[in-house]
DNA sequence: TCGGCCCGTGGTCCTAGGCCCAGCGGAGTA
DNA sequence: TACTCCGCTGGGCCTAGGACCACGGGCCGA
């Protein structure tokens, strides 16, 4: 195994655009290579095992397998590879899994390129990058991964709410009163762990309520 | 052209499994029988076109050529089928260009298949056919369709509210003041004609501002 | 029968959110 | 110079939203 001072990056991401500029950019640095690419979270996990890289830039949200299917199949093996989660979202549901199954840094997916290499340098040197809000989450020491399932009526009111309606639009559509909808919306957000109605409305959106 | 009675009903949608469903329970139906199935908006025009439908199912949101494309094709070509736009939002960026584009009726994704069967026969009867909601929106008489393009920093703004942020958090993750925060989304809400952030997190989701 | 779950509703209260005003400074353009 | 646009901030104000209590009725299983 060559060790040229370089970082040895694998780069997983479903959009083959995606994979190219990266690996356009990151082959700028002076202390990275890109020793592969993958689409998805199986084909991470097989590149990591042949390339053996220091770090793995991994696209959360990639279909079929994912990027936490990736971090447990990689964590199975265990590779030592390192591990920056590039996700466009602070989901609750997602970033838990994400972070407990191994994830050593956590990104936004619109990030600028110089601070993703600036990612890649900090968590291939050892740490562990968040972003501020992903580190109050984990702070927040709940568990924020849903453990409740939703009532029928509640996913009802919450398809409304990711519709964008008002709760007294709600109370008109679905004939109940203001209140009632309000009780329900704040079980939601109990349930799912949720500040407040937006984040609620996004979680259904993400989790195919609409569909 | 034979006319036995019964309304000829074109499905267009880029889901197989949805369109079989569909087909399966529309030609339970006695009135009903479907003649055809595209799977994106010019697999509709052109099969509309060939099977010279009453009423066209219409799924607004499909990969490549959607459903207002669909629309504007089969106004091109004078067919005078009549088309039930079938989505899951009210996004005033979606419903305002469909309807403009001659949707007959409007009608939610997870609508019961009765109701859907209804509808097709309310608008092949000529009957115009909104949700409430639908109906509330084209009634405000604004110009919904977005007609201001958002400042940097406004969608800067739009993006962390997409991410489930408060006003409070924006503030602190931008620099700013919480103030200056309420004051970009509201510029926000008004340059694209949404009631609140929540309208305006689904917006940016469904408008690729976190891709 | 009792307890849990679901659904519906009420009261109280606080604050985040959003509207409607205002102002300032910087940059660019006619 | 005047105007427009952008970014920033403030004041004042109202209400939608949501937390925290409460209650009742129906259904179902132990």
């Amino acid at each position: 195994m060559p060790d040229d001072g370089l970082i040895r990056v694998l780069i997983a991401d479903d959009h083959p655009v995606v994979r190219q500029g990266l690996r356009t950019f990151l082959e700028l640095q002076d202390d990275i290579t890109v020793v592969g690419e993958a689409a998805d979270g199986d084909g991470c996990v097989a590149v990591a095992e042949e390339t053996r890289p220091d770090v793995i830039v991994l696209d959360l949200r990639m279909p079929g397998s994912d990027g936490v299917a990736a971090l447990r199949g990689l964590a199975g093996k265990q590779n030592p590879a390192r591990v920056l989660v590039v996700t466009s979202f602070t989901d609750p549901a997602t970033v838990l899994p994400a972070v407990r199954a191994g994830a050593a840094g956590y990104v936004y997916k619109n990030v600028e390129p110089a601070a993703l290499a600036s990612a890649i340098r900090a968590v291939h040197s050892g740490h562990i990058l968040l972003p501020p809000d992903v580190a109050r989450l984990l702070a927040s020491g709940e568990p924020q991964v849903p453990g409740h399932k939703l009532t029928p009526r509640e996913s009802q009111v919450l398809v409304e709410v990711a519709r964008g309606h008002s709760n007294r639009e709600i109370a008109r559509e679905l004939h109940l009163a203001e209140k009632t909808v309000k009780t329900h919306v704040s079980a939601i957000l109990a349930k799912l762990g949720l500040a407040d109605r937006t984040q609620a409305a996004l979680y259904a959106v993400r989790n195919g309520f609409l569909d």
